[in-house]
DNA sequence: TTTTAATTTTGCTTATTAGGCAAAATTAGC
DNA sequence: GCTAATTTTGCCTAATAAGCAAAATTAAAA
């Protein structure tokens, strides 16, 4: 027996005091009524109402019954609509990871934006370049440079994730400034290491992509420290844009090679993505920090 | 769908993280659990749970609707509990209705023990000669003398309702005592009215009812009028002996004809009953209280 | 008291939905 | 990468609620 139901035919008859009634506001024929209410009492074993044809009064347990009842079926439907709310509010806890560099570097200044805008989102943000798989991890989304790894996970891409090859004005001095790719092979190079080794560079010439990697003066999975070398003059360094845009600016990095197509990856998809999970339905939370963000 | 049946199944699985163990509890098969609780979300438009082949985990919102589930559930757990206990207990109100005189002369002496044995019950008592009936009237037993009205009530028989004719020495003195049935036609005659009119004095000889009514010195139906009049000398009564028991043992009242069988009534099934609807029987108030008169 | 009309209940059939089983898909841990 | 535990899906069957018409019931009107 659907026990929801027959409480629910219950409490509109014992509201409306017929049976009639209850069935129009349930658009089923009275039968139903009649049978599911019957069912009720079958199980309880008890007669929750008196009934006579033209009037239908609650007996004394059902009178207690239906106050208990219809108090439960209340909290029942405040605890489905806050879960609707939740789904149509962005609220909540909303559990980010983000590489290290681009979590410094970009996110951090974004966020102060976000929580004034969304002040009922609670932000936990861990940064590590380790790839925590969302699917095990409690995180809802998260930030990585490279292209979905699933199928199941939702990949948005937030921004180009361009390789440029820049160096400090002290070592282009020192080692002269390469006016070709194929001249940084003869240059000091500060090598990031992804887990799948060191990035090479990598240079496009007439749809032909070449290695033109420098000779390795330092390699690291530590964006910071190879950074704090290039300033210091140690070597060239391939690097996102978006990672040194302020020394560029400053001029305490130069970029070289302006006109080249550079990399570290051959595929053009290569970009900084937002990931999350592919559930059938979208928590806004996450929507609006997507939205956000792109 | 049954919601409630999925909410159960629900919070089985949050409690377990399990469908399998949850399918076990409930004897059905893991796909069933599934589907019920694919269905609840699809319902509400949310995911409720992480699923992973290996571990199911409550999503945020999950967490929070499976607490508030997990408490109404037990809410309606107990209340569907009390209604039970309310079906296996004496208590609650019983409403009594009973005719004045049987009230005043019978019934009221033994309440104080019910009353003593069944604290939980709580006695409304409204006497009245009028046949209330006791599916409008908010009345669960009603005692009336004569028999079942209708097949929907149960009349369970209290004791017999024998009437005798009774009248005060000093009537007996002015007027003589009669010594035969038919005797009676020329005594004064205190006469009780009932809805049909008055209570004739019967006499039964060989098998045969005559109808030995004698003069009509008052007619009421109040009884205490009545019984007023007899002990002031004023003619023979036809009453039930409960009526006047203890006038009998004072010797206030002298019962005549003892050997005869007289009566207002030629049905042998005329009695004192307690009347009540058939599925009342079911609650143990009124049982307790029908076993306890009788 | 009898009649009337509103209402509930009952006896069917039909439509919907949950259960049940086997196979496929998924993934944590070896 | 493989294995084993687990969930999900497809398809069928069984259970149950809906739907409709007719019967039963009874409060109110005549």
């Amino acid at each position: 027996m659907d026990q929801l139901l027959a409480l629910k035919y219950f409490c509109k008859v014992a509201e409306t005091g017929s049976f009639t009634s209850a069935a129009k506001s349930f658009s089923v024929p009275p039968s139903s009524i009649s049978r599911r209410v019957s069912d009720l009492e079958a199980s309880l074993g008890t007669n929750l109402l008196k009934r006579s044809t033209r009037v239908v009064k609650l007996s004394e347990i059902g009178k207690i019954y239906f106050s208990q009842i219809s108090d439960i079926l209340l909290q029942l439907e405040q605890s489905n609509e806050s879960v609707r709310l939740y789904q149509s509010t962005p609220m909540g806890q909303l559990k980010i990871s983000s590489q290290v560099s681009f979590g410094e570097q970009v996110l951090f200044p974004l966020l102060e934006e976000f929580r004034t805008r969304y002040p009922e989102i609670i932000l936990d943000i861990s940064l590590s370049d380790a790839l925590s798989s969302l699917s095990h991890d409690d995180v809802d989304v998260a930030i990585r440079g490279g292209y979905a790894p699933d199928e199941r996970v939702h990949a948005l891409r937030l921004m180009a994730n361009d390789f440029i090859p820049v160096a400090a004005p002290s070592y282009l001095r020192a080692s002269g400034t390469p006016e070709d790719g194929f001249q940084l092979r003869s240059h000091q190079g500060l090598f990031f290491r992804t887990p799948r080794g060191p990035s090479p560079w990598l240079y496009k010439q007439d749809d032909q992509w070449h290695d033109v990697s420098g000779h390795a003066a330092a390699i690291s999975n530590n964006a910071q420290w190879l950074k704090e070398l290039g300033l210091a003059g140690k070597g060239i360094m391939m690097t996102p844009k978006w990672f040194v845009d302020p020394l560029l600016k400053t001029g305490e990095f130069v970029e070289l090679l302006n006109d080249s197509v550079m990399g570290v990856n051959q595929d053009p998809d290569f970009a900084i993505y937002l990931l999350y999970q592919k559930p059938r339905y979208l928590v806004p939370k996450v929507k609006v920090f997507g939205d956000f963000l792109v």
